[in-house]
DNA sequence: CTACATACCTAAGATTCTTAAGTATTTCAC
DNA sequence: GTGAAATACTTAAGAATCTTAGGTATGTAG
């Protein structure tokens, strides 16, 4: 159903909205990529929680837990290591698309 | 090491190709994607020939084996399935690398 | 004659995701 | 006020896709 829709980016997308946020929770997350992509990207939290905890695990995030009243959250953002990763996973990218480009586009023998 | 090159895509590079091509054998087809990309993309036979495998099982390719003096090739085609798949898998890949787009160009409040 | 290219194949394991479950708090409509 | 939906976190089983690493065999070029 779902179609692929993820392809492995879901660790650069993560890494690229804490590199314009500072600051996200988890939840907060998958709401600003349905956001983004107008609902068409959808982070299911079965993804999203493990990948924050590699990430952290790494050393690319760190968190920090916070009171708000009655519940908690945590608080991600990028470390030093956590900037360097994102760009070469933006570098990754953009070759990954760059190839497709040149593999998926009409075949021109003009 | 090999940064996650083909994220989910290898179906859809085998069908566009095959739909510039009439019919390629596999060992051809992991030549060409190395042209086209100039070397930056390899496919391993190891993910390659259970793909086509998996294609031809699934209805979207036929094959025909050829003898060329002393040796084989299976050649591949895209069938009337295949050449629906692949309008769909286009259409998939068009909205990933939008979404892409969106979701990592640099912030833009202008 | 031997090493590399061509040409096919499969299996084990890693990674990444979906699906599906669970817990608990807050908010909003009825 | 209560019941449903949203918020906010978690984990585990299984599927899908890939890498790695082997295997067989023929053709070609030094």
């Amino acid at each position: 159903m779902n179609s692929k829709l993820l392809r492995g980016s879901l660790e650069t997308i993560v890494i690229k909205l804490l590199s314009d946020n500072a600051e996200m929770y988890g939840y907060e997350i998958t709401q600003k990529v349905k956001e983004i992509t107008s609902g068409e990207l959808k982070l299911t939290e079965g993804a999203l929680y493990p990948t924050l905890h590699k990430l952290e695990g790494k050393g690319i995030l760190s968190v920090e837990t916070k009171s708000i009243g009655n519940r908690y959250r945590k608080y991600y953002s990028l470390t030093k290591a956590g900037k360097k990763e994102l760009k070469q996973q933006m570098s990754d990218m953009e070759s990954y698309i760059a190839n497709m480009i040149l593999l998926l586009q009409p075949k021109l023998d003009l």
